[in-house]
DNA sequence: AAACTATACAACCGCGTCCAC
DNA sequence: AGTGGACGCGGTTGTATAGTT
């Protein structure tokens, strides 16, 4: 999956590294990844002259060094956000990380078992919490909350499908199902740095072009960042369009982005979406909400999947 | 200062799923 | 249809550091 054949052969036994990684590796994972992406991960090690398995370097980058990434404390908000989905999702730290820009399923599974579950055992200290977040706080959350989007919206500021009546789900199924409440994933099938909006340089108009004219630009091109959602990489704290899709706020060269320095960068690419039950277009609705469309209105629908 | 304990978080492991062959 | 490899996820372990005795 993922591998051509190319990348499968030649692939020599060898002793891999374990424990924690060093600065050294770290630079030469990242140096390599931002060069050519990571492709077929059991092929990165190779490549990038790493004595680690393709596992360890893929969650050395998704969990620590791949950009955009927050570090340090968690907010309040972010907080709440954990334990009210939580709630509703149980431990799918992943459908959890979606709505946490920023922030790994790692590093939010590790929150919630160095302090939040604690916090939730101690009944007292979360009593205010509950009242303040749900009116009938002394019996099931699950059979009590009228609507799930609602919630989330609550908790996270994130509006997913522009309105909350477009989608009525009983509550009744909330356990049943909690696959229902997630707004639409988006995947980037290609992580594709577009342009940096005040300085657009021939590398990115190169790959504005599909890097036909530049090796570089033409080998960022298959950069594979399906890791990615569109929920981490979208501010929707209400910045433009042409702004802070990655990094929230200001933009960045492609040369920043290179490095992984750049305070924000612009992403476009062949975004899936995975159709949860959503009603369609809202979603569409609200990517056309900016200044600037940076979705063409040219939705191809299949049963599961929503392309653009 | 040394030993011990608690905590945070980085990393590993096993399993399920997907996909190419 | 069966098989094997790769990926992604969640649980668990390991390690560094801070705090306490």
């Amino acid at each position: 999956m993922g591998c051509n054949s190319m990348e499968k052969i030649s692939k020599p036994k060898q002793k891999h590294r374990k424990g924690l990684w060093s600065p050294e590796e770290d630079e030469k994972l990242r140096n390599y990844i931002l060069k050519h992406g990571h492709g077929c991960w059991s092929s990165v090690p190779i490549n990038a002259g790493l004595q680690r398995n393709g596992k360890s370097c893929r969650l050395r980058w998704i969990n620590y060094l791949r950009p955009g990434l927050k570090r340090g404390m968690f907010s309040a908000q972010e907080e709440e956000t954990i334990l009210n989905l939580h709630r509703i999702l149980g431990n799918k730290w992943s459908q959890i990380a979606q709505h946490l820009p920023g922030r790994t399923d790692n590093e939010i599974k590790n929150f919630w078992h160095s302090y939040l579950k604690k916090k939730v055992a101690k009944p007292e200290e979360v009593e205010s919490f509950s009242k303040h977040q749900f009116t009938n706080s002394n019996s099931n959350f699950q059979e009590d909350v009228e609507s799930p989007i609602k919630l989330i919206n609550t908790v996270s500021g994130f509006h997913p499908f522009g309105n909350e009546e477009g989608l009525s789900i009983e509550s009744n199924q909330l356990s049943a199902n909690s696959q229902t409440l997630l707004p639409p994933k988006i995947l980037f099938a290609e992580w594709l740095t577009i342009f940096d909006s005040t300085n657009n340089n021939n590398i990115d108009n190169d790959i504005f072009n599909n890097g036909e004219n530049n090796p570089q630009a033409n080998q960022f091109l298959h950069y594979n960042s399906k890791d990615m959602d569109f929920t981490q990489s979208m501010d929707f704290q209400g910045q433009g369009f042409n702004q802070g899709l990655m990094y929230n706020e200001g933009s960045c060269s492609s040369e920043e982005l290179y490095s992984g320095v750049g305070s924000g960068c612009v992403f476009d690419s062949q975004l899936k979406f995975e159709d949860q039950t959503t009603p369609e277009n809202e979603f569409g609705d609200l990517l056309f909400s900016g200044d600037n469309e940076i979705i063409p209105n040219d939705f191809v629908m299949s049963n599961n999947l929503r392309y653009i």
